[in-house]
DNA sequence: CAGTGGTCTAGACCACGTA
DNA sequence: ACGTGGTCTAGACCACTGT
């Protein structure tokens, strides 16, 4: 599967896509925070030195995507995340818990600076020999376990983890300040909880539990891959869409 | 000729979201089928009176959801279900099977026309007594048995459904065939199999299990809810997407 | 080589919401 | 009323690709 995702750097990459990626990377990087307000049209035309249709063909884009919300007469502004965003998912695990109207705490439970193994190499398609961290954490939603991390981090895109304690701020959150994604790829699927998770989740081994493994790219580098793996019924994942609209999917 | 797919009465589509949602409907009801060049932009920009801007802008968008490719000097052609796309999942559970190499087969596990219960109308969003038909039945993928279907109709939105049997074709590529969707809604989690559902997919009681609930509307009429359950390992869910570029998902 | 899609322009009119 | 986004036009040039 050709990953159609990645900017070849030696392609000539269309205009309006390049106003999309700057966009985009302000967001996601925190930059333009919830709420910025974005520049004008006509002002983006003028920095961009193009028509108001690129502009606007980019903006639309990113409209449809939910990154941005547009108002008439006001104008566009960084989306909230919303309940239903495909970015919620992504942003914050704590986001999920507080929109359960939960206190929101996260544990560490290892965390290891090796050479990656044959496992880090296929999870996170790093050589073999490549630094990376590995972080074992737990989610929890006031007094019970929400979800359990398991994460690898790969210290060549991400050099800057291997000083960072993850003791005042979640591995997911930091990462997302650290280096916006370009691109991801989820898996989801259901299985029993291994001993070790069984135990971090309070929950009897073999347990029915939603498994969801994500990898991120940035800008054609491995960054990171997670598995979250949260008990049965405490977590669903809903998508809704229509075939050929902008598709919003999240947690609840 | 197939009713159009959506039109919203009283609203002002925009030229171009009208061109989405005459070929969306083409190819969803499957007039136009998988491999069918759509007409070339030049042409539908005389079929609709507009500039090609407009129709390019159309098509587009269709391209950047899946349903369609485009090949330059070649033209512009209903994309096949591929193995990663939005579309496989809900044209059709063989599919899925199919792209396993494994030999597809569906077994009716139970049929029964009846007046809306509590929990159909909490399922399909039909009001008290509506006629609904309940549809239970197994996809097997070569000798094992693959997922299992429980789904439930509405016989206002689908008087047909209730002289068909399912015997040829089963629930799924029928409904399809019959009123092509306008919208989706998806939830998926972690289940244990219940009594019937471990007996028919001959696993244990409370063996964890994918679950991935989907109801269908068109044009805002309840069409069908179903819920598939498949044993934990034989199914995974898979997606990949850039923020701000078209989000393919799918299943393997 | 010819024809398709990909992109862009420099305008235009309209709807709508804020002021 | 004004300024924003939403949409559309009638061109244009280019890249790619199938014949």
């Amino acid at each position: 599967m050709v990953d159609r995702a990645v900017e070849t750097p030696g392609s000539a990459p269309s205009l309006h896509s390049r106003i999309v990626a700057d966009v985009e990377g302000r967001i996601l990087s925190g930059d333009w925070p919830p709420g910025h307000r974005i520049p004008y049209e006509h002002e983006l035309t003028g920095e961009y030195g193009c028509s108001r249709m690129t502009v606007s063909k980019a903006l639309a884009q990113l409209a449809r995507a939910g990154l941005i919300e547009r108002r008439r007469k006001a104008g566009s502004f960084v989306a909230r995340p919303r309940s239903q965003s495909a970015l919620l998912e992504i942003r914050d695990v704590a986001a999920e818990v507080a929109s359960l109207g939960l206190p929101y705490a996260f544990a560490m439970l290892g965390r290891e600076k090796r050479r990656a193994t044959r496992a880090d190499r296929g999870r996170l398609g790093v050589k073999a020999g490549a630094p990376v961290l590995s972080v074992i954490c737990r989610h929890d939603a006031g007094p019970r376990p929400f979800c359990h991390e398991d994460r690898v981090i790969s210290l060549t895109t991400i050099p800057g983890a291997a000083e960072e304690a993850f003791e005042a701020v979640a591995p997911g959150p930091w990462l997302l300040a650290q280096a916006p994604w370009s691109s991801a790829e989820h898996r989801i699927r259901a299985g029993a909880a291994d001993r070790a998770t069984a135990e971090a989740l309070r929950v009897g081994e073999g347990a029915p539990c939603l498994v969801v493994e994500r990898r991120t790219w940035t800008a054609g580098e491995p960054v990171t891959h997670v598995k979250f793996t949260y008990p049965a019924n405490a977590h669903e994942l809903v998508a809704r869409f229509t075939p050929s609209q902008g598709e919003h999917s999240g947690s609840a």
